[in-house]
DNA sequence: ACCTGAACACCGTTCAAGT
DNA sequence: ACCTGAACACCGTTCAAGT
């Protein structure tokens, strides 16, 4: 049997997580799939903790960096801020390592640094481009919470549509009320939102 | 022994959940608490699975209603924006409970009916408001999501702000950079984020 | 240096059996 | 109707012992 070096196990971890999720990896089956007693993996890598922060840094690793596309400062504003939605809405596995082991801020940070270079080309400086870059990254941040969590759903649970429509409250317009209760289309949403924080932001509505 | 009803389980599981988070909550623990063998508690309730909604229902029950605050329709919308994040603030627990049961929705709907209500009252109806409540939504969302990974951070890993100190980048500016290393007080930042796009999306700078 | 086996202290869950 | 005890199939982790 080959040894059970450090890389063949973080990559054997990382197969059992691509196929179960991060719940599916256990010190036990990934002992078994790289052929070795449970405790080995102790000797190599550590604890379970130490065995996700290995995982994790080899998937940061694996990340393309964010690119900027576009001419206008403003257009390249938002295509950053789509390539983020994109690459963590891709990467959901890292993401919940990041947010179980408390290292989101290290997984968004690439991000928040095009962004800022973008800030800055946009002509805002200073503590304002940081304030701005901040509030655009919540918003993006608010996307792929929701986003997630809609993902998440369990088949048993009720959506937000189907709450809407169970409402009963005549001091909501009914046409508004029959709009909330239609499922929203996450990407249009995403570039109006986007679209009018910027506008606000860099002051050219 | 008064009876294991599920009064007395669902109250004894929101304590140790009160006092050790979610994952302090186990089957025979909580068996213990109540003073029964850890199979009582399946007769009463049924699986963990089972408890865990029970106890969601049970906080979401002792929810207080959102109140909106103020005269201007703007003030009382961001009132509102304020009140949701403050509720999802404290209340932690549900909502951890929420997103592993998949039932954020549930949760996050009495804030977003507060909020299309206040919407409408501002002037905007149909699918525009429709849509300009989501985009709140969202940004609400972003702030619930960063600031509850910045709270969940590890003392290991690192900050945002150690990240940018730590940042060899000549292409943006050394003043910009600086801006980005300070600590952000994510309360005027919110109110800012709200403010801009709620000036955009109301079409009233 | 690298690995195993036994052991400890936990889990959730099922099911037959008791009162 | 309500509860127990035994049992099954899991966990993460430690540590002495082997080569």
């Amino acid at each position: 049997m080959a040894p059970a070096d450090q890389q063949r196990i973080v990559a054997a971890a990382r197969e059992l997580i691509a196929a179960g999720g991060v719940d599916a990896l256990s010190m036990r089956k990934l002992a078994a799939e790289v052929g070795v007693a449970p405790t080995a993996i102790y000797w190599h890598i550590g604890s379970r903790e130490d065995l996700l922060n290995a995982v994790l840094d080899a998937m940061i690793g694996d990340l393309p960096p964010i690119a900027a596309r576009g001419s206008s400062p403003r257009a390249r504003l938002v295509s950053v801020a789509r390539s983020i939605r994109d690459q963590v809405r891709g990467t959901t596995d890292a993401q919940q390592l990041a947010a179980e082991l408390g290292r989101t801020a290290e997984l968004s940070f690439p991000g928040q640094v095009a962004l800022t270079r973008e800030m800055q080309a946009a002509g805002v400086t200073g503590s304002d481009a940081a304030q701005a870059v901040r509030a655009v990254l919540f918003l993006v941040g608010g996307f792929i919470l929701l986003e997630d969590n809609f993902a998440h759903r369990q088949p048993g649970s009720r959506t937000t549509q189907e709450l809407w429509d169970a409402l009963d409250d005549d001091t909501i317009d009914p046409a508004l009320r029959k709009a909330m209760a239609k499922p929203a289309n996450t990407d249009t949403l995403f570039d109006y939102a986007v679209d009018r924080l910027l506008a606000s932001v860099l002051g050219s509505m």
